[in-house]
RNA sequence: GGGGAGGUGCCAGAGUGGUCAAAUGGGGCGGGCUGUAAACCCGUUGGCGUUGCCUACGAUGGUUCAAAUCCAUCCCUCCCCA
């Protein structure tokens, strides 16, 4: 019979796992609260984090119960996992404006008000722990010894690391033992950099009540030439409106390795195995409607329906056929300044497609600059209104496939407003 | 606490008084080729009012006509010893 720790056998969510047939087992028929960790690091998650919602939302499916354990608390000390420099010591601060954005997220995907899905914060617990208590009682199952040995400090060993630091593991080891008891939850899952604060928590299960918990954790997320991904011009695939649009969240999808297609197919979509064998058969030039498919069913689960519908859309007009691009991110200038002459480069970075002027110019000069279709090379060109041409919209492109739109509006918003 | 080595651009890593906005590689960006792919080739890669100016080589002061380079203090990291 087939399990929920198999669905995520077959499509590739498992990269290692402490014991297959256990997991397997402990799947068979009832719920099993299972958790993964999410530390609010940052103002959002990015598509790395996604992978272990993605097993969530699997598992939920299946009727299994998730946990996320939103790290309110680790955030405070910082995973040095996977990082091959010291990480920032985060403010408080920083940690609750994080920690309300990054919870807001976790429900979108998780949604527990539905049940059958919770969402704590390490905070809870680890915040009251008593120093000594907490070295007598946990100190005392590690060993020093042991953890220096681990792969994951081995970068570290060598750039440096922090006491602070070095002691993460012992409380994400902590959180494992605490949701176990609270929550009866024996599985945590999370990213490969991972394996070694899970294993440490399952050790300190069985010193702690001689019970039998289990771990499993994802692939690093490579292209198929042994690249990270996950990563683009502006940084990380952030999974927030507000920092990546829906129609760049859907661009990145779109631009994704042929190789990698059909294994994205299967982590990051619902879609059947059968249907993504289906268009895994796609070949050449086809595999596009492939990553459309991609594209738009990551889109949907981030964004929404009626996001992805738009984000599509409004690829296809720019890529293909198709006129309605008047959903792609704009941005609106006042007549009157148009009146006075903008340069092109201002106008560049006014739509963030450039960061600076010299980089506008330069790529101007490189022949990277589209004002309606057509390239403009001149660096130092003034727009005014006779260029205009009484028209008041304007599709810009910089490089192959970077478009905005400029708006001309007659007031500037902020008059508008008043 | 003692001794040694270091902190350079997005990263790695040269440079050890002027010729340094800083070699080289990676990454990024732009162009070409294409399928909004990969590979490959070419160019580019601090900012600005761009034949010039400003800001930059851990921080702050100092020496000098001139400092990433010399001196002082401080902060941080690594290695060895305790």
């Amino acid at each position: 019979m087939e399990t929920a720790f198999d669905v995520l056998l077959k499509r590739g969510f498992v990269e290692q796992c402490t014991d297959e047939e256990g997991l397997r087992t402990l799947f068979q028929g009832k719920k099993v609260a299972f958790y993964i960790g999410f530390d609010p690091t940052a103002q959002s998650l990015h598509v790395g984090n996604l992978l272990g919602l993605m097993a969530m939302m699997h598992l939920k499916m299946q009727g299994q119960h998730p946990l996320a354990i939103l790290g309110g608390g680790t955030a405070m000390v910082g995973d040095p996992s996977g990082k091959n420099e010291m990480r920032d010591v985060l403010t408080r601060e920083t940690i609750s404006r994080n920690k309300e954005r990054i919870k807001k997220q976790l429900k979108w995907y998780l949604k527990p008000q539905e049940g059958n899905a919770t969402i704590v914060d390490n905070a809870e617990w680890l915040l009251k722990v008593d120093l000594i208590k907490f070295l007598r009682e946990i100190g005392s199952c590690f060993s020093v010894n042991r953890m220096l040995t681990m792969e994951s400090y081995k970068i570290r060993l060598e750039k440096g690391l922090s006491f602070l630091e070095f002691s993460y593991q012992l409380l994400q080891a902590y959180d494992f033992w605490q949701v176990c008891q609270r929550y009866g939850c024996r599985v945590q899952m999370g990213g490969s950099d991972q394996w070694g604060n899970i294993v440490a928590g399952i050790d300190l299960i069985r010193r702690k009540e001689g019970a039998q918990a289990y771990g499993a954790v994802f692939p690093i997320l490579t292209t198929s030439n042994g690249q990270k991904m996950g990563k683009t011009a502006r940084g990380a695939v952030w999974l927030s409106g507000d920092i990546l649009s829906p129609y760049e969240y859907y661009q990145y999808w779109i631009n994704v390795d042929d190789q990698d297609v059909s294994r994205l197919l299967k982590l990051y979509t619902f879609l059947p195995l059968e249907e993504i064998e289906k268009l895994s058969l796609l070949k050449g030039e086809d595999i596009r409607l492939a990553k459309e498919c991609l594209a738009y069913e990551a889109t949907k689960i981030t964004h929404g329906p009626k996001a992805a519908e738009i984000a599509q859309k409004t690829s296809r007009a720019l890529f293909g056929q198709g006129e309605d691009y008047s959903k792609l991110p704009s941005t609106t200038i006042n007549l009157e300044e148009i009146g006075k002459g903008i340069p092109v480069s201002s106008i560049l970075v006014m739509t963030k497609l450039a960061k600076s002027k010299s980089e506008a110019r330069r790529l101007i000069e490189q022949g990277g600059f589209y004002w309606e279709g057509e390239r403009l090379k001149d660096k130092e060109f003034i727009i005014n209104r006779s260029f205009l041409k009484g028209k008041s919209e304007f599709l810009v492109r910089c490089g192959r496939k970077k478009y905005c739109r400029v708006v001309v509006v007659e007031e500037s918003p902020e008059e508008m407003s008043r």
